[in-house]
DNA sequence: ACCTTCTGCTAGGTATGCCAAGCACAGCCC
DNA sequence: GGGCTGTGCTTGGCATACCTAGCAGAAGGT
């Protein structure tokens, strides 16, 4: 595949679209918080384009999140190399979980499967 | 406290230009390894650009150690952290899960129980 | 002497990060 | 109906990441 960096630009951005509807906020109210341009912080949750390190990292300051889980979490900081295709005990384990709502469950799930996705999935 | 960003940039680039010189490379070498141009690579290790994730991430690679470890050296990832280690069933499948990253598993285990977070008392 | 080959750095252009201003739609109140 | 106030997205421009081409000096070979 010619480009899977702008997969994982996807994640990120789905990522933090995620929090922040998570955190109950505003896409303006957030960009504020992070001191970025509201036009600038959409074009970042759709995976238009990729934000400076000082960027996320104020982001992920205004979402109470590290910027290392941030961009942990897009597969930018460690160039994967696990792949043993195994059936998932780990989504009947979310979907089996009480203190998650169902939307959650969801959630959880769909970003599961972007992680396998993004490791190249097999 | 005027621009401690710059500061960072400084210390990025002095660690990558001791991590290049401690592998024995000239600053070519480096570059073409890490796919980037040699007066631009000059230029981050003198700390006069900040490079996009994406060049720390091949820079990283070339010199056989983490993205997160050149950001982190630099402070560019904490600003905040510490949070309590819970267990669950559903973090234990997801550490058991082969088909994840332990990167990967932080960030999912981060965001579950940002959701159990965002839940109060459940 | 000259030529080659290293080292790192400078100069100028192109691509893209990032912002201010404004658009389009939805919901609510008068 | 018209006029708020909220949501997210588009447009055009300035700032900067990143490139190619080339410079200046040191070390070695002929």
């Amino acid at each position: 595949m010619s480009d899977d960096w702008s997969n994982r630009l996807g994640v990120l951005g789905a990522t933090i679209r995620r929090q922040r509807q998570l955190a109950q906020m505003s896409l303006r109210q957030l960009a504020e918080l992070a001191q970025v341009s509201n036009p600038y912080l959409s074009q970042i949750e759709r995976g238009l384009h990729e934000p400076s390190v000082r960027v996320v990292r104020s982001i992920a300051k205004a979402l109470n999140v590290s910027a290392e889980e941030l961009l942990g979490d897009a597969g930018m900081l460690d160039d994967d190399a696990a792949s043993e295709p195994v059936s998932s005990s780990t989504e009947d384990a979310i979907q089996a979980d009480a203190a998650l709502t169902d939307e959650q469950k969801d959630s959880l799930v769909s970003v599961y499967r972007a992680y396998r996705a993004a490791n190249g999935a097999v």
